[in-house]
DNA sequence: CTCCATGCTTGCAATTTGCAACCGGTTGAG
DNA sequence: CTCAACCGGTTGCAAATTGCAAGCATGGAG
C-alpha cells in the first residue's frame, strides 16, 4: 500500500476515491450510456478513453466498491461490469455535476439535454432513476417507469433538431 | 493551446475544470475554511497541498474563473483569493459529495459534523450559506444568519467531545 | 480451420505530481 | 536603522501517472 489517506474530511476522501479525469467518465457511461462491456466503454464514448487507463480505472473502481464485474453468462470472453449500490448513490452528484456543467462550461446543447431533464426533474426523479439502476445493474425488481429511456429520447430528439450546430463531437 | 475539449457534455466539461485531486480541496478551504491566503491555504490544511501545487491551481482555477485574486489594501505583499459567482455555484455539489463521502467512505466522525448539517439542511440551507458566501467573498450586503458560524462550532464542539477518537489527523 | 471480437497487457514517450530548497520584496519588532 | 520573520510564490529534480500504439491469448462464428 502506498500511503494512507490525506485526511479523514469526506470530501477529500470522495475525492481520493473519485477526484481524477476518467472515473466519475466511466461511472457516467455506466449510468447513463448504458455501456456494460470493456469495449463499448473504450469505443462508444466520445472522450476516447485509452484502453489501458479503462482497464486500471475499472480495477480501482471494483477495488473501491464502486463497479462490480461478473462473467457474462454464455459468452466465456465477455465481462459485464455493472454499478454497486455506492455508485448508484452517486446519481445526486452527476446531476449536480452536469447542472453546473451546463451553466458554468461551454457544453453542446444536446449532451446538455439530458443533464437539464435530471436537473429539472431534482430528487423525485433521481430516485425513480436510482431504483431503475438497481434494477438493471444489481438485478432488484423493475420500476414502472423508465427515465433511462426518456434521457435516452430526448438526446436523440435534440440531435434531430435541424437549426441547432454542435460546439462538439 | 494543448487540446480542445475532450467533449461537449457537461459533466465531462465540469471534470475537465476540476476533476483533479486537488482544486476541489482549495475551492473547499476557501469556501469552509476561511483561509483566502497561499500561506493559510499552504499550511492550515490536513491534506499538505505543495506550494508549486497550489500556485498551479490558484493561476488554473483563476483564469477559469472560479477564483478571483486581488491585492490586501494595506499589505503590499498580500492577496487575498476569493470564491466567484461560479465556485459559489458548487455549494449544492460539494454539500453532496460530503453526504457521499460520510456515507461510502472511511470519514473522521469530526470532520464530518459539517458534512452532516450541511446535507441534513438541504437547498434552503445551502441557499443561506451561498448568500453569506456572496457576502464574504464577492461584497455583497451581509444576510441575517451565519451558517458559517453554525458549521465552525459544529465542528469545535465534536473536537471536544470526550469519548470519539479521531481515526485520521 | 480461418477470422474476427473479446478483455485486456506491454513498451515507451510525454506530462504531471510531490518534495525540498530557495528567492526577492515587505513588514513589524526592537 | 537593522534584521529576522513572513509574503506569495519559483526552481530543480525524481517519481508517478497519462497517453498512444501495438500486441496478445482466448473464444466463438462461419
Amino acid at each position: 500500500m502506498k500511503h494512507a489517506h490525506r485526511s479523514g474530511c469526506p470530501i477529500n476522501l470522495t475525492l481520493e476515491a473519485l477526484g481524477d479525469r476518467w472515473s466519475l467518465i466511466v461511472i457516467r457511461d455506466l449510468m447513463f450510456g448504458n455501456r456494460r462491456r470493456f469495449r463499448e466503454l473504450l469505443t462508444r464514448s466520445e472522450e476516447r478513453i485509452a484502453s489501458n487507463i479503462l482497464a486500471d480505472r475499472l480495477a480501482r473502481l471494483e477495488k473501491a466498491g464502486l463497479i462490480s464485474r461478473r462473467d457474462d453468462p454464455g459468452h466465456k470472453q465477455k465481462i459485464i461490469y455493472s454499478l454497486t449500490e455506492a455508485s448508484i448513490a452517486l446519481v445526486p452528484l452527476l446531476a449536480h455535476m452536469g447542472g453546473w456543467g451546463l451553466r458554468h462550461t461551454p457544453a453542446s446543447k444536446e449532451l446538455s439535454v439530458r443533464a437539464k431533464i435530471l436537473e429539472d426533474g431534482g430528487p423525485p426523479l433521481w430516485s425513480e432513476f436510482m431504483e431503475e439502476l438497481r434494477h438493471l445493474h444489481l438485478g432488484a425488481p423493475a420500476p414502472a417507469e423508465s427515465v433511462f429511456a426518456r434521457l435516452q429520447s430526448a438526446y436523440e430528439a435534440a440531435l434531430a433538431e435541424p437549426a441547432t450546430a454542435s460546439p462538439n463531437g
